[in-house]
DNA sequence: CTGTCTGTACTATAGTCCTAGTACACCGAG
DNA sequence: CTCGGTGTACTAGGACTATAGTACAGACAG
């Protein structure tokens, strides 16, 4: 079963990291098409957020194409999106938490790594977008 | 000079971008002690938002120790955290753009480079909260 | 059909974010 | 002192986010 997690700290809206993460789950394919996501009384529950809310984050993603409500039954996952070939997803990942476990043992802590890591990202597309 | 820059899709209000970037200045040793910020109306005019929004984040700062206001001179960063050591820092920070480099040549675009970055990190605080 | 689940719609309220515009206090240079 | 630059304070309004509570339509099992 799909599983929602909140960062109260990021500033992000909640019905907006909802989305995201469905969205990335997509992209990484925790989330194929056909599943089923967690009802929204499900979802408001376990959260303890407003029903509404979660309600907003699905009726987005209909709107992007990405679930699909189905009355009686839940929403489902539409998954029309480019995926990263599961070979390829393992080697990163795995390339990825290895550098993780070098930052750990230089003794930075998760913030220090969040920074370093958004920091490295922002430069990276900044000077895509630039080139 | 530090510049700032802001994401509008990422939907984190623009005032906290402006405190997390120099918070992330002082993390990386961007910014040290005693470095100073643009002013106010520099900052409001470069990124066109309002004058409030940039003192309100600068005020931010203040409360947070990690900056002083000179009255007709600007706002100074006062560094009192925790640096990452630059050697460190550079090994990790060359590391992580080899990884990066892994990723686009993989194919990958910016946005699931992101969504792998992010769902990995989320993992391992997640797994380092429940230790 | 009945009951229960699902998503959806609506109103109303409170809080936050951002903007606009104006005004003030402090500092340094001339 | 005067002037220009600095951060700060204040009011007002619009947009967005999230909440509470209620109600409705569709699908399925009994």
């Amino acid at each position: 079963m799909f599983a929602f997690r909140l960062d109260a700290r990021s500033g992000v809206p909640t019905y907006l990291q909802l989305v995201d993460q469905v969205r990335r789950g997509l992209l990484l394919g925790y989330l194929v098409d056909g599943d089923r996501l967690p009802t929204v009384r499900e979802v408001a529950a376990a959260l303890v957020i407003n029903p509404n809310t979660v309600a907003k984050a699905y009726r987005d993603l209909e709107r992007a194409g990405l679930a699909a409500p189905r009355a009686g039954q839940g929403t489902f996952v539409v998954g029309s999106v480019d995926q990263v070939p599961a070979a390829t997803y393992v080697k990163l990942s795995h390339g990825l938490r290895g550098w993780l476990r070098t930052a750990h043992d230089a003794g930075l802590d998760h913030d220090q790594i969040r920074a370093l890591v958004t920091a490295t990202l922002d430069d990276d597309q900044a000077q895509a977008g630039a080139a």
